[in-house]
DNA sequence: TACGGTAGTTCAACCGTGATGAATTCTTCG
DNA sequence: CGAAGAATTCATCACGGTTGAACTACCGTA
């Protein structure tokens, strides 16, 4: 049973986020009683908790960023994370995620443990140099600000952009983060200007 | 006791957050009886939006930001969030307001308006040119990178660094955000360095 | 085969939450 | 004074997550 109601939780968060479940419920839906919950899993959260484990492990995609071309780093991020936040499938658990780890110090601490982990001290140890994990740090709180502007809040006209859009305006200030404001020996795509467009 | 009820529900919301606050103790802390809250306010969040509103007005801080020279703007966007941000008089009720926001969608649009009325379109019209909206809305978006990451999330190593260190990782960023990756006729402090530092 | 223990599962109840509607007090003004 | 209406309280509701006791099912062992 402890299987099924994982399913069931992780179907029914991401499709209607933290709080909108109830535990009663998920129980109805798992065709179990709803103190079977917490007999496994403790608690709301720690199910909650056992569902992020389940679903959050992206790790692999931050893999491949970084094993291309450092210097494309920057375009390939932005499509990677708008392909990734936009598809409904991967976008809404990523997003009651966030959310919840906004409202909830101990999964804020699951999560910015992952970015830091994940995210920032690789992208440090693969940029070097001496202020390497500074401008890492950096890197990734502008990807951040992508996650929390577009898809938390939906500012626009962030929320309404194409991902070319994005990466043409985003893009040259990501470069400058990790490479700093000198434009490095001309590369022949200088501008980075996305795929053919107006 | 309208006045009283808003007051003491300032205090504690900023201190406590929205959902540890109860409205019981709210009320008794008031020397009020709880429904009275409904009474005046519809309902918790009702009277969550009232304190918001009391509270909210940073759009001064805006303005003057808006008023001082363009090419400056990055760095004293920077320390305007950073000293705002960092003390707690000021920060906690803005760390909450967020918090808040990010959970309830209600709450998320009124700060999505607010942003976008006293950010992105005043700094578009300041910029003006063809993609002006576009720049103003990745310039917000990389300022609210930088509150998620550092402030609701502490992600490190952006939640430790000092002023002038994010100034000097983040603001050539934000000046190419603006202005373009292409560095503008030399003003003089032209890498932006901050006061004094090793 | 009977036994005992342990994991799995349900049941009933607890307590705290926000909300509501009727009942009461307090103001205010004709 | 005495309504009218606002302000305030009271009692109560429905619902949330959680808990402890009870019941069941299984599995190894004497």
């Amino acid at each position: 049973m402890r299987a099924t109601i994982l399913a069931v939780a992780r179907d029914r968060f991401r499709r209607e986020g933290y709080e909108a479940v109830t535990m009663r419920s998920l129980a109805a839906d798992a065709g179990v009683d709803a103190a079977l919950i917490s007999y496994y899993f403790g608690s709301k959260r720690g199910l909650f908790a056992a569902v992020l484990e389940l679903t959050l492990n992206p790790a692999d995609v931050l893999a491949s960023l970084l094993e291309g071309e450092l210097e494309s780093l920057p375009q390939r991020a932005i499509r990677a994370l708008v392909a990734g936040w936009d598809r409904p499938e991967t976008g809404l658990p990523l997003l009651t995620a966030v959310r919840a780890a906004a409202a909830d110090p101990a999964l804020a601490t699951l999560l910015r443990g992952g970015l830091q982990r994940e995210m920032v001290d690789r992208l440090a140890d693969r940029l070097g140099g001496a202020d390497a994990r500074h401008r890492a740090g950096a890197f990734v709180g502008q990807l951040g600000g992508l996650v929390f502007t577009r898809y938390l809040l939906a500012v626009e006209p962030l929320a309404s952009m194409t991902a070319d859009e994005i990466v043409r305006t985003l893009g040259p200030a990501l470069r400058t983060t990790l490479f700093g404001p000198v434009r490095r020996a001309a590369t022949g795509n200088d501008h980075a200007r996305g795929p053919a467009s107006a």
